[in-house]
DNA sequence: TCTTTTATTTAGTCTTGTCTAAAAATAAAT
DNA sequence: ATTTATTTTTAGACAAGACTAAATAAAAGA
């Protein structure tokens, strides 16, 4: 069925399908190439390659966009990194600032039955432990209902926070030194005007958050 | 401290100190071929890289051998392999039959975390679920005590299965289907000397064995 | 010992995936 | 609309890791 793709390929497909997810529409050969941190002429060759697998489609000058095998292929490997990832924070105690690196790894390990078996031994989890739904064994995503970000809350509403829009290191644990996690209940107690930064209050502690931070800390009412 | 190593170096070391530990001296060049399934022409060149990198002692036309370095790397890729397998088995419920591949993919990813807390999430086990020693984090190997293959038992002589000496997926197939497991109690009831085979009582049945499949079963005595 | 066989290495080719430098197409600006 | 700037592609090179075919060293036999 599936002929079996390089890590190489499977991580362009991976760029692409972000790139497209956030621009909508054709991806362009410099954009892909500061994504996938490569130069454009190696980009170009790639391109080639997987146009001529049919997981993308590609016009000469006019980007590139992944076909419904391409998109399939890279939600089959998203599934993949966000088990791994989940995987790694409940069952190994990882903390989410150190999964990346590693499910970047284990999404390329070939073995449905593997997927599978992971997915029922961590009971079918919905979102990966930065809040990020999973697809299922049918490349279905369960999208949240309304979300925000912290930033768009007023004064004393409540929400609970589902995930963050920045996963870098450095974030995570400034995260974590404020003791914000999934699934945290936060409340805001004080709105500053003059830098739109907001006090939070935390498992009954006040925190103070720049706008900075508070706009990558994505949040449901309550 | 180690430069990261490719997945074929890495295929390599592991066939070199198999074959080493088989034949206890140098390894020849064909031999490794053959155990690799590649040309002589090709594993010259890949021994000349290793032997750059020092982790083997190359001499020409004389075999190859693992130096200290390579010997270390050697186990920490059995490590590896031998706690996925574990793992694969006996939380993702896995036949034994079936590990062997998925973890060839899964020993070449690099995070010495995770293997340790790995090893610490399925309670540092000694044997994988072929009943072979898994190294520990310093690399030391556990001993059995003496351990006898099935067809060196006499009559009523009792024991119980620690390992088989061919993982091939027939075999363990066939051991699946004559309910033979690790840890399974066996004692023998009856020796047929014109061809060597044997009746085995396990679990209050009767099996018969051939001599081709009891010289494949590690047992040690109870 | 000389010769034949076998094991090993060398030389040269191919593919994948990257690069640099240069050319060509498209987009932007005057 | 013509020039300038940007984006994208092409051409050619290189390293890793495989191959085939040919050469050479070592081992075995007569």
């Amino acid at each position: 069925m599936s002929e079996q793709l390089t890590q190489s390929e499977e991580n362009y497909i991976k760029a692409i399908y972000s790139l497209q997810k956030r621009t909508d529409g054709p991806v362009g050969t410099n954009d892909l190439a500061e994504q996938m941190d490569m130069k454009a002429s190696s980009v170009t060759d790639m391109i080639k390659r997987l146009s001529d697998k049919s997981l993308i489609q590609y016009k000469k000058y006019k980007g590139c966009e992944l076909t419904e095998k391409g998109m399939r292929t890279a939600l089959k490997l998203i599934r993949k990194h966000r088990l791994w990832e989940t995987f790694l924070v409940e069952k190994l105690s990882f903390g989410w600032d150190e999964v990346h690196e590693i499910a970047e790894q284990l999404e390329h390990i070939q073995s449905l039955k593997l997927t599978d078996q992971l997915d029922k031994f961590l009971n079918y989890p919905k979102f990966d432990p930065h809040g990020d739904p999973i697809p299922n064994a049918s490349g279905e995503i369960q999208h949240r209902e309304q979300s925000y970000k912290l930033n768009e809350l007023q004064l004393d509403e409540s929400a609970v926070v589902i995930g963050v829009a920045d996963s870098s290191a450095s974030f995570l644990r400034f995260l974590d030194r404020h003791k914000i996690n999934l699934g945290s209940s936060i409340t805001v107690k004080e709105v500053y005007e003059f830098d739109d930064s907001r006090e939070i209050l935390i498992d009954n502690e006040l925190v103070s958050l720049s706008a900075a931070a508070t706009t990558k800390i994505t949040v449901q009412l309550v």
